[in-house]
RNA sequence: GCGGACAUGGCGGAACCGGUAGACGCAACGGACUUAAAAUCCGUUUCCCGUAAGGGAGUGAGGGUUCGAGUCCCUCUGUCCGCACCA
């Protein structure tokens, strides 16, 4: 065979390693370990660009590893769980789980020509019964452990989806995948106690070293832990039971320029004065009714209502402040209530001005009590001069005047200080059909009693149907009717599914025993946990980050994961997206039409890059003497397209190349050498059509070339035996270097070097035959189809695949002789070749003599002269 | 508003601890082969002046530290991302 073909030899390759089973991954207590992921995809049926680079990154590193000598577990599933299933059934009938399984076997069938050196052996999908019945067991662990409770709370309601919401899939107030606008409503639901860990889950934070710092601070932001004082207001009028009003301050040092204390429409207060208020229960129901988006609250104004209740200021009895209950406080941080400071807070300011509320302030930048036109509000480090202080020093900052604060009312016992968090309990009731049923009976005798184990797992219905909207659980006619498993007598099933980030916060303990009759198996997951390299998309780095080190945590404290897997992710990598063109031109009315790239021509006109509607030739430049009379005649008729770049892949941008065609066309390494080569991996890579051949073109070289060397005669001798070993040995340091930095773009970059090299270089013929085989082990991990084939062609013993990475001798990874640039003043101005380890004094001498350095230095005398030993010289005049 | 990141040729990007800026790839241009084109191969390609030898400028802008700054420090501008009534 002598032309470069991947439809050809690909298939070959993927068959010899399956039946070898060279992906399986084997515990080997004589190897280091080495647990590779990639955040596994939703079933939505087919695999996209993104895929193809997350899932090559991570071969490259498995593959990598692998060669290196661990034992590598590189494992997929599916994330199946979620309403695009019901979607589906609801648009197109059908059932959601027929959906799933089909889209799971199409999607198998697309990823298995990639090559990646996966262990299918391992894969489940998360609606498997087998792997929801566990999940279901350590619901009930959970339960037991005090991690999972129920209570009635104001949840975000997706009117469209007809369910609940995470305060994390909220967006801008709206649903994460409706995009509807979020209701508020009030109802019972199931919650992880996730919030039992916020002081935990911030502090390990600092220990995750291989994760990105972006990612570690948006946990940090999302926590949001914050230092104040706690204490209670004296009520003045208020009704029984309301002598107190508890309040939360992260200021306590402006507690001299308190002017009204303020509580939510959802406070108990408010809530008991509705009751018996017209008035009141009025203005509360205003208040719910404003949306959460921020755009709504941007332009919502501050209101208040004042409840003619007072509080006594905490230092002084006489001092009384006007309690409101106000729309901008929020029921669920701190207490619910707080005491408003105008002087140095944007809204209470706001605030104090609607309401005539006096407005004094308790520092100032100079000493100086001016009347202010706005809050003043420092930074905290910032030193500032304090008038109405009454803690510390008069001139201090704002921090340190918050510790002294805490400090004086904690020894007067008006307060204590409180660390708070703004993260909330992580609510998981779905009223959706297609998810993972949550284990509880309700029974009339015994209240809420959780399943028995030997009854998991609890399966989903198969007839149902999706003809309205609403949860179909809710409407079937007998799935809801059980026994109690603590009476027996008639009970419940409970109805609301689980939130499927809960399904993909544990599947990668799951990975390390999949077919376990126990959630985890203890011998398994303690030799494969933790995942050493974790890959996926910026996107989840609040949710699913996030609560799958909650996660982790509570199947510690079950007795599922040992405590070395509390933090199930070692290091990871956010990798960037794949991105398109978008071609567009605008109809009539101005709107943009969109074009598949295959209806777009461009090419270059007198210098420009021009897009052009349909399958035209360039224009003769003879022929257009004037360029941009043709360009404006080209777009008066809508033929000129305007280009986007760098847009994101989108269906409805008519963007989005299909993998499948694009192995069909080049095949699959040359899919997966372009998604690695020229961007680094964590920012976005631009495909192109011209990149895409190019990169085909290059492995039709690499072929080609191997081809050549195979054919050498044995006997010939050539002359660059030397500098090839040295080009090889450069090589395998460079290619390794940039592999284990997660720098593909550079690895590749070498790789082309190097080929580059040994396509030019005259050497015997074993030399040229051992370095190809180099060079096919250092493909290996991005191309391993074609470097399969260069390995066999090379002589190479068993599967390049299973072969041990090469490892440079350090004695050619250094020259002998070295350029020394030589500088004037800061200015290049000639180089010189010396010995390696020449001494520093005859390099001075050497560099003085250079008949350049004569030259420009012109007589003048010598200030100073630096010598940094095999980098550089420079010469101060 | 708060928090963070980034800024290098026509383009994607290299440049390790401060030491030859522009590796590698794309695009473009020139040449060889060809009746011609495609493919392939060889070469040029930061900008400006110069036929050339050579010289000058240059990493968003301004300043600083240093023998030496894309890299460190300060100020500014622009772009992108996250959070956002969190008391």
């Amino acid at each position: 065979m002598s032309r470069y073909e991947p439809s050809v030899i690909e298939p070959k390759w993927r068959a010899v390693w399956d039946e070898a089973g060279v992906f399986e991954a084997k515990a080997n207590p004589s190897r280091p370990k080495y647990y590779v992921l990639e955040m596994f995809p939703y079933p939505s049926g087919r695999i996209h660009m993104g895929h193809v680079r997350n899932y090559t990154m991570g071969d490259v590193v498995a593959r990598t590893k692998a060669a290196q000598g661990h034992a590598v577990l590189h494992p997929m599933g599916w994330d199946a769980f979620g309403m695009p299933a019901e979607n589906a059934a609801m648009e197109r009938g059908g059932h959601p789980k027929d959906w799933t399984y089909s889209n799971i076997a199409d999607m198998r069938d697309q990823m298995k020509p990639l090559g990646l050196s996966i262990d299918w052996s391992r894969e489940f999908a998360t609606c498997d019964p087998e792997y929801s019945g566990q999940q279901q067991a350590m619901f009930i662990d959970m339960m037991a452990a005090g991690l999972v409770y129920r209570k009635a709370a104001v949840v975000n309601w997706d009117p469209v989806d007809m369910t609940v919401l995470a305060n994390e899939q909220v967006i801008d107030g709206r649903g994460w995948r409706s995009n509807a606008l979020v209701e508020r409503r009030e109802l019972t639901q199931w919650f992880f106690k996730i919030s039992d860990y916020s002081a935990e889950l911030l502090s390990a934070l600092d220990g995750l070293t291989h994760w990105p710092e972006k990612v570690r601070l948006m946990q940090a932001n999302w926590i949001g832990q914050s230092r104040g004082l706690q204490f209670a207001f004296g009520t003045v009028g208020a009704p029984e039971g309301f002598d107190r009003l508890e309040v939360y301050t992260t200021r306590p040092d402006t507690l001299m320029g308190a002017s009204f204390a303020a509580i939510s429409p959802d406070h108990p207060l408010a809530k008991h004065l509705e009751r018996h208020d017209p008035a009141v229960a009025a203005f509360v129901a205003e208040c719910r009714q404003v949306g959460t988006s921020a755009e709504a609250l941007e332009t919502a104004e501050k209101k208040g209502m004042d409840t003619g209740i007072t509080v006594r200021h905490p230092f002084d009895d006489t001092w009384e402040l006007p309690v409101y209950i106000a729309n901008f406080i929020l029921m669920d941080y701190g207490t619910g209530a707080i005491f408003g400071c105008p002087a140095h807070d944007d809204r209470d300011f706001e605030f104090a001005t609607k309401y005539g509320l006096p407005i004094n302030a308790v520092f100032t930048s100079d000493g100086t009590d001016a009347a202010l036109t706005e809050a003043y509000v420092p930074m905290k480090s910032e030193r500032v001069q304090y008038i109405r202080g009454f803690a510390g020093d008069a001139e201090q900052t704002g921090e340190a005047a918050v510790a002294a604060a805490i400090a004086f009312c904690e020894e007067r016992g008006i307060g204590r200080g409180v660390t708070n968090y703004r993260l909330r309990d992580w609510g998981v009731s779905r009223q959706r059909y297609w998810g993972c049923p949550i284990p509880v009976v309700h029974c009339a005798a015994c209240g809420v009693v959780a399943e028995k184990k030997d009854n998991l797992p609890i399966r989903l219905p198969d007839d149902v149907t999706f003809d309205v909207p609403g949860n179909p659980l809710d409407r079937h006619p007998t799935w809801r009717m059980t026994s109690c498993p603590q009476c027996g007598g008639d009970a419940r099933r409970e109805t609301d599914t689980m939130d499927t980030f809960v399904d993909s916060s544990w599947y990668y303990a799951r990975f390390t025993a999949p077919r376990a009759e126990t959630p985890t198996d203890a011998a398994e997951v303690d030799y494969w946990m933790t995942v050493d390299q974790y890959i996926g998309g910026v996107e989840h780095a609040i949710l699913h980050l996030l609560y799958s080190r909650f996660f982790a945590r509570a199947m510690h404290k079950t007795g599922h994961l040992p405590a070395k897997a509390i933090e199930p992710f070692n290091a990871l990598f956010t990798q960037g997206m794949v991105t398109h063109e978008i071609y567009q031109t605008r109809d009539a009315a101005g709107r943009p039409v969109y074009h598949l790239p295959e209806d777009v021509t461009t090419f270059t006109l007198a210098d420009r890059r021009v897009t052009v509607l349909g399958n035209v030739p360039p224009p003769d430049p003879d022929m257009v003497p004037d360029i941009d009379a043709w360009l404006q005649g080209l777009d008066d008729e809508g033929g000129l397209v305007e280009v986007i770049p760098s847009a994101k892949m989108s269906k409805s941008k008519k963007n989005v190349v299909d993998p499948m065609n694009i192995i069909a066309a080049f095949g699959a390494d040359t899919a997966r050498w372009f998604v690695m080569s020229d961007s680094p991996p964590e920012r976005d890579v631009e495909w192109t059509a011209s990149g895409a051949e190019a990169t085909f073109k290059h492995l039709s070289r690499v072929w080609a070339l191997s081809v050549r060397i195979a054919e050498m005669p044995e006997s010939h001798q050539g002359t660059d035996d030397d500098a090839l070993a040295r080009a090889a040995a450069r090589a395998v340091a460079e290619v390794t270097h940039g592999i284990d930095s997660f720098a593909f773009n550079k690895a590749i970059a070498k790789l082309y070097e190097f080929t580059n090299t040994l396509s030019r270089a005259n050497g015997s013929t074993p030399v040229m035959r051992a370095t190809m085989r180099t060079l096919a082990q250092l493909m290996q991990p991005m191309t391993p189809h074609l470097a399969e084939e260069v390995w066999q062609a090379q002589g190479g013993t068993g599967l390049v695949t299973q072969a041990a990475w090469p490892i440079p001798d350090p004695a050619l990874l250094v020259d002998d002789t070295v350029t020394l640039p030589i500088q004037i003043n800061g200015k290049r101005r000639a180089e010189i070749s010396v010995p390696r380890d020449m001494p520093a004094a005859e390099v001075e001498k050497l560099a003085l003599a250079n008949e350049d350095v004569v030259r420009f230095l012109a007589g003048q005398p010598i200030k100073k002269l630096i010598v940094v030993p095999g980098r550089i010289i420079n010469v101060v005049a």
